[in-house]
DNA sequence: CTGCTTGCAAAGTGTTTGCAGGCCC
DNA sequence: GGGCCTGCAAACACTTTGCAAGCAG
């Protein structure tokens, strides 16, 4: 999974860092969260962090995750990502590097659900497009695309 | 707006048709519910058709304005969008014309909540490309992008 | 110490479901 | 009439908020 372990054991201590250099405050609930996210390589619900938290620091409560999340989201060290319907994700982002680099597109399957990955590139025409056209920013990897996966397609017609 | 008054008129005849060839029953909720979607080009959410809707017919409750909404749904009479966050909005589809023809994409900014649209066509691309590469056939209108509008990049940075 | 963060519980949204009665066909 | 549709209320999943106590800095 990881080249050098190094890396990964920094990721969690470059965040702390960040944290502090905000003059916000280290705890443990924020570090159960930031945890959390670290050890995963995949995208979370809020009542996934939650129960996965609550592994760590027991006494942990649900509302706190949530403001957590938020505050880490303000901060930038975490983002979320819509999907269909009303389900939100999150994942840690690694404030050094720009966002693009590791981020993917989602596309999410509106039959089975599914989530599949797509290369962050497949945006960039639309991307700049939109951005001439309409002078629009789009973020490319705040929101899953819908649609029906080739499983689905076969199976249905 | 429209070219033609009869068509217009005829929007909720069709829908009427389809719903009785395929069985279904013509209730006043229903009828309600197509007849408030019918009458708005806006994209409404699920408690501005309940509110729309009670005002036609008193009586008609929020549950059963769901239930109908997943109906007409079901039968491609209604269609639906979701915006950032949990929000989704509905809107009449035409049976008879292709889908493409006359939806758009729906740009979100993130800041002010803003719904723009951009032309169908700005997708196709990414829609052929998706489909050619995962075998992910795209539903371009079924979600909004998310972004930054121009108003609040210039506030913002 | 100071006051940001937390835990708790309760309220808020937005949507769904079980059931008995009602109305479309 | 038969059975789908409705109204009602309650349950539901997810998220937010007010408040007092707790802990980071």
């Amino acid at each position: 999974m990881s080249q050098s372990p190094t890396e990964e054991a920094t990721r969690l201590e470059l965040a702390v860092q960040l944290l502090r250099s905000r003059q916000e405050r280290v705890t443990p609930a924020r570090l159960a969260v930031l945890g959390v996210l670290d050890e995963t390589r995949e995208h979370l619900s809020a009542e996934e962090v939650v129960g996965l938290a609550a592994g760590r620091v027991p006494t942990v409560h649900r509302a706190t995750v949530y403001r957590a999340l938020a505050t880490l989201g303000e901060l930038g060290l975490v983002a979320h990502i819509h999907l269909g319907g009303s389900s939100t994700v999150y994942h840690l982002t690694v404030p050094g590097l720009p966002a693009a680099a590791d981020h993917h597109v989602h596309l999410q399957c509106t039959r089975c659900g599914t989530v599949l990955d797509a290369p962050a590139e497949v945006m960039t025409a639309l991307q700049s497009r939109l951005e001439q056209d309409q002078g629009f920013r789009l973020d490319p990897g705040h929101t899953a695309l819908l649609g029906t996966c080739r499983a689905c397609r076969s199976a249905d017609g």
